[in-house]
DNA sequence: CAAGCTATGGTTAGCCG
DNA sequence: GCGGCTAACCATAGCTT
């Protein structure tokens, strides 16, 4: 009998040039990458987060308990630095200044309310689009909505993630989930992105 | 000669009870964690983070080009669901009910900002321990300026992050951290939490 | 307590169906 | 384009230093 095969190869550490062949070692490795941190998290009870953009741009992440929970502890570990207390003093500085404007503000909350009708009313891209176009313009209320509503549309998202476990792993406290955005071509097309959804087993090397 | 070792054994994927096993075990899977995270990376060309807690809380973070550039591009990647146009609807009417109090909510400005000076000249904790403090009571220039603030903050802690490459990789683009949060004793310590660096390569098992 | 060792289980590059 | 196969690299559990 023959060789069948040439097994596994070594290869440079180097960016694959192929794309087909970049696009399956993208795929299996990062089963493979979500496994071990799978792995980890069980064996260890560690909580781990894994945030993964394909070549392509397709966003891919793995969670234990989750995502979100992942990324508020590791945005709520960050140490105070001493530097936090010159910072409150510009902020109460900065406050009392703006705190004088307040009346004149109260007017041009009324011209900001007319543009955010608009924006509005626009087809959304993303939420960041939100953010980025209108934050500028937005006022205290809107503000406030609009962190509401981030954290919203962020929760709701994660909770439809595929909670799946690995099969040699405990069944739960492990998620794993994977999506894509579709930009629209047309910013003026009616129809919203899609969000595509994928369980962590066998799911091909699309992306 | 007798064999000295008995080899790679297998084992149950199940919490490590023996402490000091579990420790070892966190820190050798994490080092090849971060290791398969780079080398896909460079392999494939994606932009990938991770973010690990040991078991007694020690956050760790590889990120390629780096863990903020991920969040942020994670954080945007999130389609725009139908919903959204709910949503906006619901954000508009809130908008028009909250803006006829406008008034009132100019006095009640300046009863927060009491609050907040006195919040602002207390020893903070950590940058969360403001947000959930203080976040109901801040109006529209503090809200502003928190966000800023937190960015700021978050963004000096990302500029001190080792740039580390890994042996076998471009040494390039790579960047791995960890950093330990020690929390004070006394909630009235001037002392500020400690930030400790480390880089990836070799620093034992300590965490 | 961290670093090194070694045998073995696990991962995966290249092919095939 | 996917799942499977195979053989060769790689990771790592249990020890030793």
């Amino acid at each position: 009998m023959k060789k069948t095969s040439r097994g596994r190869q070594r290869i440079a550490m180097e960016a694959i040039e192929n794309a087909a062949a970049r696009k399956v070692c993208f795929s299996k490795r990062r089963a493979c990458l979500f496994k071990k941190a799978a792995e980890l998290s069980v064996l260890c009870g560690a909580e781990i987060a894994v945030l993964a953009f394909s070549p392509s741009g397709k966003p891919f992440s793995f969670g234990h308990p989750s995502v979100d929970s992942v990324l508020a502890r590791f945005f709520s570990a960050w140490p105070a630095p001493p530097r936090h207390h010159r910072l409150a003093g510009a902020l109460l500085q900065e406050l009392g200044r703006q705190e004088s404007q307040l009346a004149e503000r109260l007017e041009a909350e009324r011209r900001r309310k007319v543009a955010l009708e608009a924006a509005i009313f626009r087809p959304w891209g993303t939420v960041a689009d939100l953010l980025d176009a209108d934050v500028e313009a937005l006022g205290m209320p809107e503000l406030g909505l609009l962190q509401r509503a981030l954290e919203w549309v962020r929760a709701e998202a994660a909770g439809r993630a595929e909670q799946l476990a690995f099969e040699a792993l405990q069944p739960s406290n492990v998620a794993v989930n994977a999506g894509v955005f579709v930009t629209a071509d047309a910013p003026t097309a009616a129809a919203s992105p899609n969000l595509l959804e994928f369980g962590y087993a066998p799911q091909g090397y699309g992306f």
